[in-house]
DNA sequence: GTGTGACTTGGAGTCCGTG
DNA sequence: CCACGGACTCCAAGTCACA
């Protein structure tokens, strides 16, 4: 499991425990949906902002989002 | 404390804890040395690939660069 | 509500050097 | 051993239309 999919599947996780959708989540955060949509798709490596402005709409440290699922 | 700082603190906090220069922690990480020394400058914000490759070479988990420093 | 292809552009990241 | 600069390449960032 690479970094990629690790960030891709705590996103998805903590987004789907707070019952927001990807749409929502992108107005919290003031990313566009479908790049969320796409890093939920590990079609990109993000940058530690993107990382910390997700973490702070989910309400999380950044580092949990790069946590791996060990 | 903003992210790019937050990930500058841990890096140089690590890199000096382990006793290994910016030039040996490039070449472990597989990072141009300049970029390394740029990052601890808080000069750019890097992607979590690299925070993953520079998490590898000082035998952490990436999280554990991007943990704020509470 | 989400996936995807196409597109542009600013910044990430490299490589050369200097003090 | 490190800060810092210029010049370069290439991908993340951001947006759109459509399925």
């Amino acid at each position: 499991m690479n970094i990629r999919e690790i960030l891709a599947a705590n996103l998805k996780r903590y987004r789907r425990e707070r019952g927001v959708s990807q749409e929502e989540l992108a107005h919290l955060a003031e990313i566009d949906r479908t790049y969320i949509s796409s890093l939920e798709r590990c079609q990109y490596a993000a940058s530690i902002e993107v990382v910390d402005r997700l973490a702070r709409a989910l309400g999380i440290d950044a580092a949990d989002l790069l946590r791996g699922t060990v």
